[in-house]
DNA sequence: TGATCATATGCAACTTAGTTGCATTTGTCA
DNA sequence: TGACAAATGCAACTAAGTTGCATATGATCA
């Protein structure tokens, strides 16, 4: 599982590993597409309530799901700045006026389809090393980041 | 004048031309770069002290003057949001946290590169009509709007 | 298995961008 | 010069994100 992974490598570079840590990465790792901090936030909220009222066992454990149920915004929004330090995850931002949040792992740099009526986002791989490049020399600039968002209609939403 | 052109044209559809609403095309014709509300409203209030403070007659008049010193934010956003249905301002995000406005007018459709470093943000003029078929091709996506923003170092920079 | 300690967490209070309702003012046109 | 719709100011509000501080907890070592 893509999570684990992440989890491990965070371990071998002395990190530590709560519960919450975990669960972000887990949840992001499930490719919901990209999540708001209150989309997180809200996931977590509802995994606490699940587990605490199924009877059974549950990989998740009691303890964890009473952290998640109280889990807090701040927590959330410094998980966050801490995955993004490690590079872990890549802030978009679909001029929505809040933040998205897409796992980096081991997919490629890759841009965004957004559609305008039902609001899926869908992964665009796009090679854009050569555009970059002939930018770099007519503009003089060195490209450091960019941002390539698209927006229209999804195949579904075009009648 | 640039300014006076979009003017003009807002009063031949009918619409009034009030000395705010004048005041803000007029601030986004001089090309300072894509500005934010408050860097609007801010250059509303000095424009206000400005005239006020000289003694000589002014283009502007005292009238004009007393209502740019005591413009409030409120008035901004909402001539921001009717300059946008008008399609005379492009909305900007730069992943600030907050929009800039640049003025289309007879400008064509462009791109921007921000300095990481001291924050400039140069006009990108960028044919991009083959890229974004194809796209549409591979993707069955219609395409409606899109945004690139590139980030880096400006020349002056680079060291 | 504890005790230790740096790190993570919860909570409350705060900041900032942007919005809304309502009373008042003003641009336009007859 | 009215009349009236559109524009404005102000205050109160929402929502995203941040900060300080007291408490809790994961990892390490004895
Ligand atoms: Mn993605
Ligand atoms: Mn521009
Ligand atoms: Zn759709
Ligand atoms: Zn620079």
């Amino acid at each position: 599982m893509r999570a684990s992974a992440v989890v491990k490598n965070l371990k071998d570079k002395g990190f530590r590993i709560t519960p919450i840590r975990k669960q972000i990465i887990e949840i992001l790792s499930e490719d919901r597409g990209p999540l708001t901090s209150l989309d997180i936030l809200t996931i977590i909220h509802k995994t606490g309530k699940k587990v605490n009222e199924s009877t059974h066992d549950h990989a998740i454990g009691v303890s964890s799901c009473i952290r998640f149920a109280r889990c807090n915004k701040t927590t959330v929004y410094r998980q966050i700045a801490f995955l993004l330090e490690q590079e872990i995850l890549e802030e978009i931002n679909l001029g929505e006026g809040k933040n998205r949040y897409d796992l980096v792992e081991n997919k490629a740099h890759h841009h965004h389809l957004t559609c305008n009526n039902c609001g899926v986002i869908k992964d665009l791989p796009l090679e854009d090393n050569d555009f970059l490049q002939s930018i770099e020399k007519n503009t003089n600039f060195r490209i450091q980041k960019h941002s390539l968002e698209l927006f229209g209609l999804c195949l579904g939403c075009q009648k």
